[in-house]
DNA sequence: ACCCTTAGGTCTGGTGAATGAACCTTCGTC
DNA sequence: GACGAAGGTTCATTCACCAGACCTAAGGGT
C-alpha cells in the first residue's frame, strides 16, 4: 500500500504490514510464490502484470525480507524468487483473506480448494485440519486442487495449466519444475 | 487494490477479496471500524486520509457489503458506518495480518495488544484464547489495550485519545461514545 | 438578522504511480 | 550471424491520490 509518503503516523502493526504487502499486486505475487512460482516470466504470464511493476514489487518484497533471490544457473546468471521464513508466515493471513474472498466476494465459490496432504481433509476456516487436530497446517503440508464445481477456463499460461491438477504448495511449478 | 480496470482474469478468491479490501486505506478503515469508529469525521481525523478518498472508500465498502450506513439522527440526517456480518468476518484475516506486521515489520513490537475479555488472556497467533480453548475469539469478545512497552505519543485526535485506555472492540468510540 | 460551528460531504489543480509497448543485454543454439 | 529465451529498463500516457478550498443544512449565540 505504501501509504503515500510518510506513514509513521499510523502507529499500528497493520499499517506496517500493509506497507510491505499492501501495495497493488504484492499479495498476489506472494500467493503465487506459495503456489510454487519462482521465475520472473512465470509471475509475469500468470499475473498479467506490467513488467516494470513486477520488477519493482519483487525488489520491494526482497528488501522487506518476504522473498529472497536464489540463483538457479550461472552464465547468464538467473535466479528465482523464494519465500523467506517471514514470507512463509504470511500463509495464515493470506489463506484467511482468500477464504473470506471465497465466501463473500466470489459469487460461485472459490476456484481452488486446500487440503491437508497427510489425510486429505479440507482445511477449515482458520487453515487447520479438522481430522488431525492441532493448530493451522503449515503451507508445506497443504495440497491445492481446482474446485470441480467451477468449470475452469480461459487462462492459458504455464502456471495456470499446471494448476489444473492437484499441486502441493511451495513445490516448484511451471518453468522451474524441470 | 481494485486492480486496474478488468480483473476477471484472476480466477482466484484472493484477488476478489483484494478488489474489496485491498485498496489503499480500505483495510485501515475496516480496522478502525473494529475499534468502534463510526463517524466520518472520526475516520478522517484518526487516519489522516483525504476527505474525497474517505468518501470513495466508505461508499465502496458499503457497496461491497462490508459496511452499512446506520442513521443516528434526523434533521439533519446523519449516519455512522458499521460493520456488516461479512465485515465482522474480516476480523480473522485482519488480526493475523496485524500480527504478522507486529512480528516482521514493526521494529519494537506492536502498539496494541488484544486479549479475551472473559479471562484476560492475550490472543495467540491465530486469534484464539489459550486459556478458554476453542476456536478464534470473535471480535465482540476482544479487548484491546496499548502496549506498555511502547511509549505512545504524538497522535492527538479523539480516537487516539480514547485508545490510550483499554477498549472493547466494536464498542462505539470518540464522537459516537456519547 | 447575522455570524459561527458541526457534520458530511463535493470540486479542483498538481503530483506521483501504474500501464502497455518497445527496446536492451547476455548467453546458448542452429 | 540470425534467432530466441530470460530478465530486465525506458518511455509516453493515463489514472488515482493528495491537499486544500468550497458547499449545504441545521442549530446556537447575540
Amino acid at each position: 500500500m505504501a501509504l503515500g509518503t510518510d506513514y509513521e503516523l499510523q502507529e499500528c502493526a497493520l499499517a506496517r504490514a500493509l506497507e510491505v504487502v499492501g501495495e497493488r499486486w504484492s499479495l498476489l505475487i506472494v500467493r503465487d510464490a506459495f503456489y510454487g512460482v519462482q521465475r520472473f516470466n512465470d509471475f509475469l504470464a500468470h499475473l498479467g502484470i506490467p513488467r516494470a511493476v513486477l520488477t519493482a514489487r519483487l525488489n520491494a518484497l526482497v528488501a522487506a525480507g518476504v522473498l529472497r533471490k536464489e540463483p538457479y544457473q550461472q552464465a547468464p546468471l538467473r535466479h528465482g524468487y523464494l519465500l523467506t521464513d517471514a514470507g512463509l508466515e504470511l500463509w495464515g493471513p493470506l489463506y484467511q483473506l482468500s477464504r473470506w474472498g471465497g465466501r463473500h466476494a466470489t459469487p460461485d465459490g472459490p476456484h481452488h480448494l486446500f487440503a491437508h496432504v497427510a489425510c486429505g481433509t479440507d482445511l477449515d476456516f482458520v487453515g487447520a485440519c479438522h481430522t488431525c487436530g492441532g493448530g493451522p497446517v503449515p503451507p508445506a503440508e497443504v495440497v491445492m486442487r481446482p474446485n470441480p464445481a467451477r468449470a475452469d477456463g480461459h487462462r492459458d499460461d504455464p502456471v495456470s495449466r499446471a494448476l489444473v491438477r492437484p499441486h502441493p504448495l511451495l513445490e516448484p511449478i511451471a518453468s522451474a519444475a524441470a
